[in-house]
DNA sequence: TAACGTTAAAATGTTTGAGCCTCATGGAGT
DNA sequence: ACTCCATGAGGCTCAAACATTTTAACGTTA
């Protein structure tokens, strides 16, 4: 169920959604993580809450993006459709320093237990 | 000589060049017929100028396309390290009924000679 | 378990700023 | 003079960042 073809509307939006920097990025972490709430990102990509919140509702409303509510977070993740042509547009990406270092911010927030995902995992283990 | 990676500031000004229907004809056109002036752009499109002029000066300053001055004409192409790009770009835009038909108007102004083009090609069969 | 206060997560109301269009003008070349 | 193209100024729409408010989960106490 991949989107193989979109008109120009569609076109126009996806690209306006992908062109700023703060949206590639949370994007990318999407992309390669799965999927994140508000204020996991905020705290990768030290952005104000209002900032992350205002991106992921524009992100949602282009289409790329959709969420899960569980407890008290919002979890977002990329579009299924969307996943191919993201992957494509990160390959030219890849190699950025910017995106790079995001990512091993994630890699640690995430091995030092700080994010809302951590402890999601945890009141699952002790049944909850 | 192609671009196989860029950063995300680069990228930014990519996509940003690419988030507006207007330009995304351009590009579109350039891709396909290799070059353009404003004047057959105007034509083709149905575009004011002004409005012509300035879509390509931005795409020319975020370093997607270039221009050549031949006699009274300047005439707009794609970058060479911005082909690869594009047309996978454009791959997923193929689809799409404006883009179609901006194609085939230039296909049958072209075949009336109503374009600049044309009469470049006669002062070289003419010898000038 | 009902009621209160506290804190965390996310969304909304408002203003400032950026981008696109049109009209009019300017300049270079034939 | 005519053609082709670029630029300046003004108006309009949309999006980014600010501070503030809503929503909901939690803890304690009784």
């Amino acid at each position: 169920m991949r989107l193989k073809h979109f008109n120009v509307t569609f076109g126009e939006q996806v690209f306006k959604a992908m062109s700023d920097v703060s949206r590639i990025r949370v994007l990318h972490l999407l992309l390669r993580n799965k999927e994140l709430c508000i204020a996991d990102l905020e705290l990768v990509l030290d952005f104000t809450q209002t900032k992350t919140s205002r991106h992921l509702i524009y992100l949602k409303n282009t289409g790329l993006v959709s969420f899960r509510k569980q407890d008290q977070w919002a979890f977002y993740y990329i579009k299924d459709e969307m996943l191919d042509f993201l992957q494509q547009m990160f390959g030219y990406l890849e190699k950025d320093p910017l995106l790079l270092k995001d990512q091993e911010v994630y890699q640690t927030l995430f091995s030092n237990r700080e994010l809302a995902i951590n402890r999601l995992q945890q009141r699952h283990f002790t049944g909850l």
